[in-house]
DNA sequence: ACCCCTTTGAAGTCT
DNA sequence: AGACTTCAAAGGGGT
């Protein structure tokens, strides 16, 4: 695989990983596709694709067309009924921008995208803050197809395309630099020296393909947020210059940790708070999400379709009909996308967000018994007749409770006496502070400190419920295996692990 | 209000 | 190491 060798061999390595993949022909893909299929991209082989673009959403459909007609399939035929009906316009576009080239019909688009870029981003956000963020572009958010994004199509000209200008379709990033660079009459270039960070030029427009989220902060041009060091970033998506950067998404309320404050409220709510105010550092977006981009107004005004998911679909189609050299654009986008995120937030990480969608409607669904079960486990208390005050110990509980390692493995690692020092992490403050503290190798869900406040994670009601803490004492504790203790209306696996006493197997007498 | 759909690629986690 | 998962964008549709 070739590797697109960005600004050549500079040791700049942070693309290293972007490789122009091997795609497959249309033809060679699950859905029939009139033969001749696309190897050569010319006109016919473009119409094609263009109405199996359409057919995509219902092509299996119409291929196993059963009795019954789903819903799906209607929709995407309707949906390739007006495309089709807008195809003549397409293949005219088409006409018009082919030049022999062979990638004509994208031209105008990258260059389109890139007028976009001096532009801030339009998506979500009001067509006049655009128009103001490219106030001296001029062009302006022109014949757009309504959304945010029409406007990459809407402009007609590159904003520096100068006349006769060779379109290759190589996206000029230079002169788009200048343009910014005339805008910055403020920020000073020894801002960025002071603060270190050297952007070339050629990183410099890439970002703009960022969106901000509709919540998001203000419509400022955000490149002169480039020129501020990272490290000094405000909260909210700002920089120290209180321009935001498109990457940067504010929690919108809606967002992360939203869950922990629910019904329960955790010594640690103030902490809690504090970081759901945390933005959310977004993924710099790869070269097909940068095509995505560029590419989606176009394809909604040309199929008038508005699902994202079918327009999807056609892009995806479209991205493989692309040449290589017109993917290696976008690669090389991405890859200099990448390279400029990681100099705006040099400790991000892919991981900061991993996870944090599923987690979250994971929890939501979690959440939602959460109440039950703790009602659940005062009735199996009060069903073995002990309290919490009573400290039984509870090995486990049916589901969604993870081991997080047992006090007594605790008490043994740090030499705790085992008749008194009682490891009691989450809510507990005596004993095992190290543990606490989280010393221990052993992981604690719930570390909090010896003021109880949480160090870490604020415990969720489950974890506290893992350390009720045993009323026994170790030699009547077995393993687990040796009893347990389920009465029949007790929803949990609650298994109380006590050995055989002299009045018989069961709750002992304290 | 919020999740799903749908795409590809990058980067994460898991086995 | 390879397989699998998650998240980036988008916005209509569904619950």
């Amino acid at each position: 695989m070739p590797q697109l060798g960005g600004g050549g061999g500079s040791g700049d390595d942070l693309g290293a990983t972007d490789e122009m993949l091997a795609f497959k022909d249309e033809g060679e893909q699950e859905e029939k596709i009139p033969q001749g299929g696309f190897p050569e991209r010319d006109l016919a082989d473009l119409k094609s694709s263009l109405v199996n673009e359409s057919e995509g959403a219902g092509s299996s459909g119409q291929a196993g067309s059963g009795p019954g007609q789903t819903e799906a399939l209607r929709r995407a035929q309707n949906s390739q009924r007006l495309y089709q009906d807008k195809l003549p316009d397409a293949l005219e576009e088409g006409l018009k921008a082919q030049d022999g080239s062979g990638v004509g019909m994208y031209k105008e688009s990258v260059y389109s995208g890139y007028n976009l870029l001096v532009h801030y981003p339009a998506n979500g956000v009001s067509a006049g803050a655009g128009a103001g963020a490219g106030a001296g572009a001029g062009s302006g958010t022109g014949a757009g197809a309504g959304t945010g994004a029409g406007a990459v199509s809407g402009a007609g000209q590159p904003l520096h395309a100068k006349p006769g200008q060779p379109s290759h379709g190589v996206p000029q990033i230079t002169p788009l630099y200048e343009h910014f660079s005339s805008h910055q009459t403020h920020v000073s270039a020894d801002i960025n020296q002071k603060q270190g960070v050297h952007r070339p030029l050629q990183t410099t427009d890439i970002s703009s393909f960022y969106s901000l989220s509709p919540g998001g902060v203000g419509q400022i041009s955000h490149t002169m947020g480039w020129f501020t060091h990272p490290s000094l970033m405000l909260g909210s998506g700002m920089h120290t210059t209180g321009i935001p950067h498109p990457a940067i998404v504010p929690h919108s309320g809606k967002q992360e940790l939203q869950h922990y404050d629910r019904g329960l409220k955790p010594p640690s709510e103030a902490k809690q708070e504090k970081e759901a105010k945390k933005p959310t550092i977004k993924k710099p977006l790869n070269a097909f999400m940068l095509y995505m981009k560029e590419m989606r107004a176009k394809v909604i005004a040309e199929c008038t379709l508005k699902e994202s998911a079918a327009i999807n679909q056609i892009l995806g189609r479209r991205w493989h009909a692309l040449s290589r050299e017109e993917q290696a654009k976008y690669y090389e986008l991405a890859r200099k996308e990448r390279q400029l995120h990681m100099q705006l937030y040099p400790g991000w990480s892919a991981r900061d967000n991993y996870g944090k969608k599923k987690r979250r409607s994971r929890e939501k669904h979690q959440e939602s018994n959460t109440g039950e079960k703790l009602k659940g486990l005062e009735e199996c208390l009060s069903t073995l007749q002990v309290t919490r005050e009573n400290e039984v110990f509870l090995e486990s509980l049916e589901e969604g409770l993870q081991d997080p390692g047992s006090p007594k493995k605790c008490r043994a690692r740090f030499g705790l006496n085992q008749q008194t020092d009682w490891c009691g992490p989450c809510r507990r403050k005596k004993k095992c502070i190290r543990y606490l503290q989280g010393e221990g190798e052993g992981r604690c869900t719930s570390p909090v400190s010896s003021d109880g406040s949480a160090i870490d994670s604020p415990p969720s009601p489950l974890d506290s419920l893992q350390y009720i803490r045993p009323a026994f004492t170790p030699d009547q504790l077995t393993s687990p295996t040796d009893f347990t203790h389920r009465p029949p209306s007790c929803p949990f696996s609650l298994s109380l692990h006590l050995k055989p006493t002299p009045h018989g197997v069961g709750l002992p007498a304290r």
